[in-house]
DNA sequence: CCATTAATTCGATATATATCTAATTAGGTT
DNA sequence: AACCTAATTAGATATATATCGAATTAATGG
Protein backbone atom coordinates (compact mmCIF):
# COMPACT_ATOMS: atom_id res chain seq x y z
CA UNK A 1 0.00 0.00 0.00
CA UNK A 2 1.30 3.21 -1.12
CA UNK A 3 2.02 5.44 1.80
CA UNK A 4 -0.46 8.38 0.94
CA UNK A 5 -3.02 6.22 1.39
CA UNK A 6 -2.12 5.28 4.76
CA UNK A 7 -1.53 8.55 6.36
CA UNK A 8 -4.84 9.85 4.81
CA UNK A 9 -6.36 6.52 6.54
CA UNK A 10 -4.59 7.97 9.78
CA UNK A 11 -5.55 11.13 9.29
CA UNK A 12 -9.52 9.74 9.05
CA UNK A 13 -9.26 8.12 12.32
CA UNK A 14 -7.03 10.11 13.99
CA UNK A 15 -10.30 12.12 14.93
CA UNK A 16 -12.61 10.98 18.22
CA UNK A 17 -16.28 11.66 16.55
CA UNK A 18 -15.05 9.66 13.83
CA UNK A 19 -13.74 6.61 15.77
CA UNK A 20 -16.82 6.93 18.02
CA UNK A 21 -18.63 6.70 14.47
CA UNK A 22 -16.71 3.74 13.64
CA UNK A 23 -17.50 1.78 16.90
CA UNK A 24 -20.92 2.55 16.19
CA UNK A 25 -21.16 1.50 13.17
CA UNK A 26 -19.13 -1.58 13.95
CA UNK A 27 -22.15 -2.78 15.58
CA UNK A 28 -24.58 -2.67 12.71
CA UNK A 29 -25.76 -0.08 10.04
CA UNK A 30 -27.58 3.46 11.07
CA UNK A 31 -29.44 6.75 9.29
CA UNK A 32 -27.63 9.86 9.72
CA UNK A 33 -29.88 11.49 12.62
CA UNK A 34 -29.52 8.43 14.44
CA UNK A 35 -25.84 8.75 14.85
CA UNK A 36 -26.20 12.48 15.09
CA UNK A 37 -28.56 11.58 17.95
CA UNK A 38 -26.36 9.47 19.75
CA UNK A 39 -22.87 11.38 19.39
CA UNK A 40 -24.89 14.50 20.61
CA UNK A 41 -23.64 16.47 17.18
CA UNK A 42 -25.91 17.89 14.28
CA UNK A 43 -26.40 16.78 10.95
CA UNK A 44 -24.24 18.46 8.81
CA UNK A 45 -21.26 17.55 11.06
CA UNK A 46 -22.00 14.13 10.36
CA UNK A 47 -22.23 14.48 6.91
CA UNK A 48 -18.86 16.15 7.61
CA UNK A 49 -16.84 12.87 8.70
CA UNK A 50 -18.78 10.59 6.71
CA UNK A 51 -17.82 12.24 3.75
CA UNK A 52 -14.35 11.94 5.11
CA UNK A 53 -14.98 8.19 5.87
CA UNK A 54 -15.83 7.25 2.17
CA UNK A 55 -13.25 9.31 1.35
CA UNK A 56 -10.83 6.26 2.67
CA UNK A 57 -13.60 3.81 2.01
CA UNK A 58 -14.50 2.24 5.31
CA UNK A 59 -18.30 3.57 4.70
CA UNK A 60 -20.58 3.01 2.09
CA UNK A 61 -24.56 3.58 2.56
CA UNK A 62 -27.58 2.01 1.47
CA UNK A 63 -31.30 3.34 0.81
CA UNK A 64 -34.23 2.19 2.28
CA UNK A 65 -36.97 3.66 1.66
CA UNK A 66 -36.79 7.59 2.40
CA UNK A 67 -33.68 7.35 5.21
CA UNK A 68 -29.96 6.60 3.90
CA UNK A 69 -28.44 4.29 6.03
CA UNK A 70 -24.65 3.94 6.26
CA UNK A 71 -22.31 0.54 6.65
CA UNK A 72 -18.90 0.23 8.03
CA UNK A 73 -16.82 -1.33 5.55
CA UNK A 74 -15.46 -4.14 8.15
CA UNK A 75 -12.65 -5.85 5.03
CA UNK A 76 -11.44 -2.55 4.14
CA UNK A 77 -10.54 -1.87 7.96
CA UNK A 78 -9.50 -5.06 8.56
CA UNK A 79 -7.00 -4.68 5.07
CA UNK A 80 -5.91 -1.19 7.10
CA UNK A 81 -4.49 -2.83 10.22
CA UNK A 82 -2.81 -5.64 8.23
CA UNK A 83 -0.96 -2.63 6.13
CA UNK A 84 -0.11 -1.23 9.75
CA UNK A 85 1.42 -4.06 10.91
CA UNK A 86 3.30 -4.56 7.44
CA UNK A 87 4.38 -1.15 7.75
CA UNK A 88 7.74 -2.05 10.08
CA UNK A 89 7.66 -5.21 9.04
CA UNK A 90 8.12 -3.98 5.32
CA UNK A 91 10.88 -1.56 6.28
CA UNK A 92 12.68 -4.46 7.99
CA UNK A 93 13.14 -6.31 4.65
CA UNK A 94 13.84 -3.36 2.92
CA UNK A 95 17.12 -3.05 5.13
CA UNK A 96 17.77 -6.67 4.14
CA UNK A 97 17.02 -6.03 0.99
CA UNK A 98 20.20 -2.88 0.75
CA UNK A 99 22.54 -4.95 3.33
CA UNK A 100 22.79 -7.26 0.78
CA UNK A 101 23.10 -4.93 -2.24
CA UNK A 102 25.92 -3.81 -0.84
CA UNK A 103 27.08 -6.81 0.83
CA UNK A 104 27.24 -8.01 -3.31
CA UNK A 105 29.14 -4.35 -4.76
CA UNK A 106 31.96 -4.89 -2.20
CA UNK A 107 32.42 -8.23 -3.03
CA UNK A 108 32.16 -7.59 -7.08
CA UNK A 109 34.77 -4.66 -6.51
CA UNK A 110 37.19 -6.70 -4.13
CA UNK A 111 37.17 -10.25 -6.04
CA UNK A 112 37.99 -10.80 -10.10
CA UNK A 113 34.63 -12.17 -12.10
CA UNK A 114 36.77 -15.63 -11.63
CA UNK A 115 36.57 -15.26 -7.92
CA UNK A 116 39.68 -14.71 -7.04
CA UNK A 117 40.23 -11.75 -4.34
CA UNK A 118 42.68 -8.86 -5.41
CA UNK A 119 43.62 -7.65 -2.21
CA UNK A 120 42.27 -6.98 1.47
CA UNK A 121 40.22 -3.80 1.83
CA UNK A 122 41.45 -1.56 3.71
CA UNK A 123 38.02 -0.62 5.79
CA UNK A 124 37.14 -3.42 8.45
CA UNK A 125 33.80 -3.27 7.19
CA UNK A 126 34.50 -4.42 3.68
CA UNK A 127 37.22 -6.47 5.06
CA UNK A 128 34.43 -8.73 6.79
CA UNK A 129 32.52 -8.69 4.22
CA UNK A 130 35.45 -10.08 1.89
CA UNK A 131 36.00 -12.96 4.71
CA UNK A 132 32.81 -14.07 4.99
CA UNK A 133 32.40 -14.45 1.61
CA UNK A 134 35.47 -16.87 1.83
CA UNK A 135 34.26 -18.81 4.00
CA UNK A 136 30.75 -19.77 2.96
CA UNK A 137 32.86 -22.64 1.35
CA UNK A 138 33.64 -23.70 4.72
CA UNK A 139 31.34 -26.11 6.15
CA UNK A 140 30.36 -25.55 9.76
CA UNK A 141 31.29 -28.39 12.40
CA UNK A 142 33.95 -30.26 9.86
CA UNK A 143 37.83 -30.15 10.99
CA UNK A 144 40.27 -28.77 8.33
CA UNK A 145 43.91 -29.14 8.93
CA UNK A 146 46.52 -26.36 8.19
CA UNK A 147 47.50 -28.06 4.76
CA UNK A 148 44.05 -28.59 3.70
CA UNK A 149 42.95 -24.83 4.59
CA UNK A 150 45.97 -23.14 3.02
CA UNK A 151 44.51 -25.66 -0.14
CA UNK A 152 41.52 -23.64 -0.22
CA UNK A 153 42.46 -20.20 0.67
CA UNK A 154 44.68 -20.33 -2.16
CA UNK A 155 41.68 -20.80 -4.72
CA UNK A 156 41.07 -17.33 -3.90
CA UNK A 157 44.28 -15.68 -2.92
CA UNK A 158 48.61 -16.67 -3.00
CA UNK A 159 49.46 -15.15 0.55
CA UNK A 160 46.71 -17.93 2.72
CA UNK A 161 48.86 -17.26 5.43
CA UNK A 162 47.67 -13.67 5.73
CA UNK A 163 43.77 -14.76 5.28
CA UNK A 164 44.64 -17.55 7.61
CA UNK A 165 45.68 -14.77 10.37
CA UNK A 166 42.52 -13.05 9.52
CA UNK A 167 39.74 -15.70 10.06
CA UNK A 168 41.66 -16.69 13.22
CA UNK A 169 42.07 -13.09 14.33
CA UNK A 170 38.30 -11.92 13.50
CA UNK A 171 36.80 -15.13 15.35
CA UNK A 172 36.02 -16.47 12.50
CA UNK A 173 37.53 -19.99 13.10
CA UNK A 174 39.55 -21.10 16.16
CA UNK A 175 42.57 -23.39 16.06
CA UNK A 176 43.26 -26.62 18.30
CA UNK A 177 45.99 -28.84 17.74
CA UNK A 178 46.97 -27.53 14.32
CA UNK A 179 43.45 -28.38 13.66
CA UNK A 180 40.87 -25.55 12.44
CA UNK A 181 37.43 -25.18 12.31
CA UNK A 182 34.68 -22.36 11.87
CA UNK A 183 33.41 -20.70 15.28
CA UNK A 184 29.53 -21.00 15.66
CA UNK A 185 27.83 -17.40 13.55
CA UNK A 186 27.37 -16.24 17.24
CA UNK A 187 30.69 -15.84 17.89
CA UNK A 188 32.13 -13.60 14.43
CA UNK A 189 33.34 -10.27 14.62
CA UNK A 190 30.45 -7.33 14.02
CA UNK A 191 30.09 -4.13 12.17
CA UNK B 1 -7.22 0.47 24.94
CA UNK B 2 -9.31 3.85 25.79
CA UNK B 3 -10.54 5.78 22.71
CA UNK B 4 -8.26 9.27 23.40
CA UNK B 5 -5.00 6.90 23.55
CA UNK B 6 -6.01 5.39 20.08
CA UNK B 7 -7.57 8.85 18.71
CA UNK B 8 -3.90 10.29 19.76
CA UNK B 9 -1.85 7.73 17.86
CA UNK B 10 -4.16 7.50 14.78
CA UNK B 11 -3.50 11.49 14.61
CA UNK B 12 0.46 10.78 15.00
CA UNK B 13 0.53 9.04 12.05
CA UNK B 14 -1.93 10.80 10.09
CA UNK B 15 0.61 12.73 8.65
CA UNK B 16 3.17 11.87 5.53
CA UNK B 17 6.37 13.13 7.69
CA UNK B 18 5.97 11.51 10.88
CA UNK B 19 5.22 7.97 8.74
CA UNK B 20 8.05 8.56 6.88
CA UNK B 21 9.87 9.18 10.02
CA UNK B 22 8.34 5.61 11.14
CA UNK B 23 9.60 3.75 8.19
CA UNK B 24 13.13 4.74 8.23
CA UNK B 25 13.39 4.17 12.19
CA UNK B 26 12.05 0.83 11.20
CA UNK B 27 15.37 0.24 9.23
CA UNK B 28 17.24 0.89 12.49
CA UNK B 29 18.31 3.59 14.54
CA UNK B 30 19.74 7.08 13.52
CA UNK B 31 20.13 10.30 15.21
CA UNK B 32 18.11 13.64 14.49
CA UNK B 33 20.05 15.24 11.74
CA UNK B 34 20.55 12.28 9.99
CA UNK B 35 16.47 11.57 10.02
CA UNK B 36 16.19 15.92 8.66
CA UNK B 37 19.43 14.87 6.10
CA UNK B 38 17.30 12.11 4.62
CA UNK B 39 14.12 13.62 4.61
CA UNK B 40 15.46 17.35 3.57
CA UNK B 41 13.96 18.93 6.49
CA UNK B 42 15.60 20.84 9.38
CA UNK B 43 16.27 19.81 12.58
CA UNK B 44 14.00 21.69 14.85
CA UNK B 45 10.79 19.95 12.61
CA UNK B 46 12.81 17.01 13.40
CA UNK B 47 12.25 17.52 16.58
CA UNK B 48 8.98 18.36 16.39
CA UNK B 49 8.04 15.01 15.26
CA UNK B 50 9.81 13.35 17.50
CA UNK B 51 7.85 14.95 20.00
CA UNK B 52 4.60 13.81 19.01
CA UNK B 53 6.13 10.39 18.02
CA UNK B 54 7.51 10.06 22.07
CA UNK B 55 4.00 11.21 23.21
CA UNK B 56 2.47 8.21 22.12
CA UNK B 57 5.52 6.09 22.98
CA UNK B 58 6.32 4.45 19.70
CA UNK B 59 9.99 5.83 19.53
CA UNK B 60 12.72 6.08 22.41
CA UNK B 61 16.06 7.62 22.62
CA UNK B 62 20.11 6.69 23.60
CA UNK B 63 23.00 8.94 23.56
CA UNK B 64 25.77 7.35 22.35
CA UNK B 65 28.44 10.06 22.60
CA UNK B 66 27.81 13.22 21.53
CA UNK B 67 24.94 12.34 19.32
CA UNK B 68 21.23 11.07 20.30
CA UNK B 69 20.17 8.01 18.44
CA UNK B 70 16.21 7.58 18.41
CA UNK B 71 14.77 4.00 18.55
CA UNK B 72 11.43 2.93 17.03
CA UNK B 73 9.62 0.84 19.83
CA UNK B 74 8.32 -1.97 17.53
CA UNK B 75 6.48 -3.95 20.30
CA UNK B 76 4.26 -0.31 20.59
CA UNK B 77 3.53 -0.36 17.17
CA UNK B 78 2.13 -3.89 17.39
CA UNK B 79 -0.09 -2.92 20.17
CA UNK B 80 -1.49 0.15 18.60
CA UNK B 81 -2.26 -2.52 15.20
CA UNK B 82 -3.64 -5.14 17.45
CA UNK B 83 -5.97 -2.29 18.98
CA UNK B 84 -7.08 -1.58 15.23
CA UNK B 85 -8.25 -5.08 14.68
CA UNK B 86 -9.96 -5.10 17.91
CA UNK B 87 -11.26 -1.93 17.29
CA UNK B 88 -14.43 -3.55 15.11
CA UNK B 89 -14.37 -6.78 16.38
CA UNK B 90 -15.04 -5.04 19.97
CA UNK B 91 -18.03 -3.57 19.06
CA UNK B 92 -19.22 -6.53 17.59
CA UNK B 93 -18.60 -8.42 21.10
CA UNK B 94 -20.51 -5.45 22.84
CA UNK B 95 -23.14 -5.22 20.04
CA UNK B 96 -24.10 -9.43 21.02
CA UNK B 97 -23.78 -8.75 24.56
CA UNK B 98 -27.01 -6.14 24.54
CA UNK B 99 -28.71 -8.29 22.56
CA UNK B 100 -28.45 -10.85 24.77
CA UNK B 101 -29.31 -8.37 27.97
CA UNK B 102 -32.37 -7.22 26.01
CA UNK B 103 -33.35 -11.00 25.44
CA UNK B 104 -33.17 -11.84 28.90
CA UNK B 105 -34.86 -9.07 29.88
CA UNK B 106 -37.90 -10.16 27.74
CA UNK B 107 -37.88 -12.80 29.35
CA UNK B 108 -38.14 -12.25 33.05
CA UNK B 109 -40.42 -10.23 31.64
CA UNK B 110 -42.89 -12.84 29.95
CA UNK B 111 -41.99 -16.05 32.14
CA UNK B 112 -42.33 -16.08 36.35
CA UNK B 113 -40.04 -16.95 38.43
CA UNK B 114 -41.06 -20.98 38.06
CA UNK B 115 -40.61 -21.07 34.67
CA UNK B 116 -44.16 -20.70 33.26
CA UNK B 117 -45.10 -18.28 30.59
CA UNK B 118 -47.76 -15.83 31.27
CA UNK B 119 -49.03 -14.82 27.64
CA UNK B 120 -47.78 -14.72 24.53
CA UNK B 121 -45.60 -11.05 23.99
CA UNK B 122 -48.22 -8.79 21.22
CA UNK B 123 -44.81 -7.69 19.55
CA UNK B 124 -43.23 -9.87 16.82
CA UNK B 125 -39.60 -9.45 18.21
CA UNK B 126 -40.68 -10.05 21.57
CA UNK B 127 -42.94 -13.03 20.65
CA UNK B 128 -40.09 -14.54 18.67
CA UNK B 129 -37.81 -14.01 21.71
CA UNK B 130 -40.27 -16.00 24.12
CA UNK B 131 -40.79 -18.35 21.64
CA UNK B 132 -37.13 -19.66 20.90
CA UNK B 133 -36.95 -19.59 24.59
CA UNK B 134 -39.43 -22.67 25.08
CA UNK B 135 -37.89 -24.27 22.33
CA UNK B 136 -34.75 -24.66 23.83
CA UNK B 137 -35.81 -27.82 25.83
CA UNK B 138 -36.15 -29.80 22.15
CA UNK B 139 -33.41 -31.33 20.86
CA UNK B 140 -32.24 -30.84 17.13
CA UNK B 141 -33.14 -33.93 14.44
CA UNK B 142 -35.65 -35.37 17.13
CA UNK B 143 -38.89 -36.27 16.04
CA UNK B 144 -41.90 -35.66 18.49
CA UNK B 145 -45.38 -36.81 18.31
CA UNK B 146 -48.16 -34.35 18.89
CA UNK B 147 -49.05 -35.44 22.25
CA UNK B 148 -45.22 -35.60 23.28
CA UNK B 149 -44.92 -32.17 22.14
CA UNK B 150 -48.33 -31.16 24.05
CA UNK B 151 -46.88 -32.38 27.42
CA UNK B 152 -43.83 -30.32 26.42
CA UNK B 153 -45.14 -27.24 26.30
CA UNK B 154 -47.58 -27.69 29.03
CA UNK B 155 -45.18 -27.10 31.17
CA UNK B 156 -44.80 -23.23 30.43
CA UNK B 157 -47.78 -22.67 29.63
CA UNK B 158 -52.07 -24.75 29.28
CA UNK B 159 -52.72 -23.41 25.92
CA UNK B 160 -50.60 -25.72 23.73
CA UNK B 161 -52.55 -25.85 21.26
CA UNK B 162 -51.84 -21.90 20.58
CA UNK B 163 -48.05 -21.90 21.01
CA UNK B 164 -47.71 -25.41 19.14
CA UNK B 165 -49.33 -23.19 16.42
CA UNK B 166 -46.86 -20.40 16.60
CA UNK B 167 -44.47 -22.62 16.52
CA UNK B 168 -45.33 -23.84 13.34
CA UNK B 169 -46.65 -20.76 11.64
CA UNK B 170 -42.70 -18.74 12.40
CA UNK B 171 -40.80 -21.69 10.91
CA UNK B 172 -39.53 -23.02 14.09
CA UNK B 173 -41.09 -26.38 13.34
CA UNK B 174 -42.50 -28.97 10.85
CA UNK B 175 -45.03 -31.32 11.27
CA UNK B 176 -45.01 -34.45 8.61
CA UNK B 177 -47.69 -37.56 9.73
CA UNK B 178 -48.45 -35.94 12.42
CA UNK B 179 -44.85 -36.00 13.76
CA UNK B 180 -42.82 -32.75 14.90
CA UNK B 181 -39.41 -31.90 14.45
CA UNK B 182 -37.43 -28.59 14.58
CA UNK B 183 -36.11 -26.71 11.66
CA UNK B 184 -32.66 -25.71 11.18
CA UNK B 185 -31.91 -22.50 12.47
CA UNK B 186 -31.25 -20.98 9.21
CA UNK B 187 -35.14 -21.74 8.46
CA UNK B 188 -36.22 -19.88 11.36
CA UNK B 189 -38.33 -16.75 11.28
CA UNK B 190 -35.80 -13.39 11.69
CA UNK B 191 -36.29 -10.13 13.38
C1' DC C 1 36.86 25.18 31.70
C1' DC C 2 36.26 26.10 26.99
C1' DA C 3 34.84 24.75 22.45
C1' DT C 4 32.03 22.05 19.60
C1' DT C 5 28.19 19.83 17.96
C1' DA C 6 23.60 18.05 18.34
C1' DA C 7 19.20 18.89 19.99
C1' DT C 8 15.71 21.82 21.54
C1' DT C 9 12.91 25.99 22.24
C1' DC C 10 10.84 30.28 20.54
C1' DG C 11 8.25 33.04 17.53
C1' DA C 12 6.06 33.59 13.21
C1' DT C 13 3.28 32.08 9.39
C1' DA C 14 0.45 29.50 6.50
C1' DT C 15 -2.66 25.85 6.19
C1' DA C 16 -6.09 22.58 7.65
C1' DT C 17 -10.20 21.27 10.01
C1' DA C 18 -14.18 20.46 13.48
C1' DT C 19 -18.28 22.49 14.47
C1' DC C 20 -22.34 25.24 14.14
C1' DT C 21 -26.54 27.80 11.85
C1' DA C 22 -28.99 28.70 7.81
C1' DA C 23 -30.10 27.55 3.26
C1' DT C 24 -30.52 24.11 -0.32
C1' DT C 25 -30.95 19.70 -2.54
C1' DA C 26 -32.58 14.93 -3.20
C1' DG C 27 -35.76 11.36 -3.04
C1' DG C 28 -39.78 9.24 -1.72
C1' DT C 29 -44.70 9.43 -0.37
C1' DT C 30 -49.35 10.99 -0.91
C1' DA D 1 -47.78 17.85 -8.68
C1' DA D 2 -47.20 19.13 -3.97
C1' DC D 3 -45.22 17.89 0.29
C1' DC D 4 -41.96 15.98 3.70
C1' DT D 5 -38.09 14.37 5.62
C1' DA D 6 -33.30 13.32 5.51
C1' DA D 7 -29.06 14.67 3.76
C1' DT D 8 -26.02 17.90 1.98
C1' DT D 9 -23.90 22.37 0.95
C1' DA D 10 -22.38 27.03 2.13
C1' DG D 11 -20.46 30.24 5.04
C1' DA D 12 -18.42 31.54 9.42
C1' DT D 13 -15.48 30.83 13.36
C1' DA D 14 -12.27 28.94 16.41
C1' DT D 15 -8.66 25.84 17.04
C1' DA D 16 -4.75 23.04 15.84
C1' DT D 17 -0.45 22.17 13.55
C1' DA D 18 3.57 21.69 10.09
C1' DT D 19 7.33 24.20 8.91
C1' DC D 20 11.12 27.36 9.09
C1' DG D 21 15.02 30.67 10.84
C1' DA D 22 17.07 32.39 14.91
C1' DA D 23 18.34 31.84 19.50
C1' DT D 24 19.24 28.72 23.31
C1' DT D 25 20.39 24.62 25.86
C1' DA D 26 22.81 20.14 26.78
C1' DA D 27 26.45 17.30 27.00
C1' DT D 28 30.61 15.53 25.54
C1' DG D 29 35.62 15.92 24.26
C1' DG D 30 39.79 18.32 24.52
Amino acid sequence: MQLSRLVSFFKTMGDPTRLRMIKLLAEGPLHGQAIAGKLGLTPPTITHHLHKLREVNVVYQRRDGNTIYFYLNKPVMDHYAAALTDLTEQAEKEKDRKEAAERQKVIDHFFTCEGRLKHLPAQRKKKLIVLEHMLKGLKKGEKYEEKQLNEYIKKFHDDYAAIRREFIIHNYMYRENGIYELNPEEMWAKE
